[in-house]
DNA sequence: ATCCACGGATTACGCATGTAATCCTATCTG
DNA sequence: CAGATAGGATTACATGCGTAATCCGTGGAT
């Protein structure tokens, strides 16, 4: 079986740039005043300042642009799942040589983590495990 | 008992910043040659801009300088620990809304993890569930 | 005594980032 | 039709960051 084709990286996203991708991500395709309309009250960005994200977005290739009469509607042009994992990958080796491991430990000993977190902690390394074993 | 004493936050360190902090923090009080010589074969980094950083490290209060007659000996004024804590914290908070389950099965699924980090993990949740229930 | 190398201090410099303001144009409103 | 308004394009601007170079003084080598 061929391996996965090699994904290229996506682009490098800034810390105010994850919170607009998260709402790409959240609401799908959105126009800037849905946007605007979506962190109003959590943050105080001025709608231009949302504007300034999202261009930087558009023109480092992480969202796509398609014109709906005449306002913009933006999609995501990356996937959640890839850009959380490099992100992931590059915290990790910047914070921990790498590892995972050392992570969890200072989470768990520094913070509270629910049962229900633990449980759903447990259940993935039950599944690792058995994918690890076949 | 008292909730421990509230811990003013550490400096933000920046990316480079980290490799410099990850030697001391590994060697304890270095000279800047030492340093240097850490890192050469590694990085290909100039002298002088490992002497930037530990400029900058020192100026935000990340490095203590002691002046060992003729030259700085230069120590970590930051425990590891607690910057590391605090970089998982908004590395969590700005890529997965502050949720840990969902990093650690990001990093499950798209990387192999290996058997002892799992046998790790396994019992660092033994004790976790351990002190919950106490 | 001289010159060099090394370390500290100061300066550099382009790019990214956070956070907008301005300008322009086309549409809604009356 | 005229003005208000919203959104795109362009511009702004301080700060931080990565990556040094330059300048200066001093202790060690010759």
């Amino acid at each position: 079986m061929a391996r996965p084709t090699p994904v290229p990286p996506a682009p490098k996203i800034s810390d105010a740039e994850w919170t607009v991708m998260k709402v790409l991500w959240e609401r799908g395709t959105s126009t800037l005043a849905e946007v605007v309309k979506d962190l109003e009250g959590r943050l105080h960005w001025k709608p231009r300042t949302v504007q300034s994200l999202i261009r930087r977005l558009t023109d480092k290739g992480a969202l796509a642009v398609e014109a709906v009469g005449r306002e913009f509607r933006y999609s995501p042009a990356v996937a959640q799942d890839q850009c959380q994992h490099e992100e992931s990958r590059s915290f990790l080796d910047r914070v921990f040589n790498g590892r995972l491991t050392p992570f969890v430990a200072g989470m768990m000993e520094h913070e509270q983590v629910s049962k229900d977190d633990l449980a759903a902690l447990r259940e993935m390394l039950n599944q690792a495990e058995k994918k690890l074993k076949k």
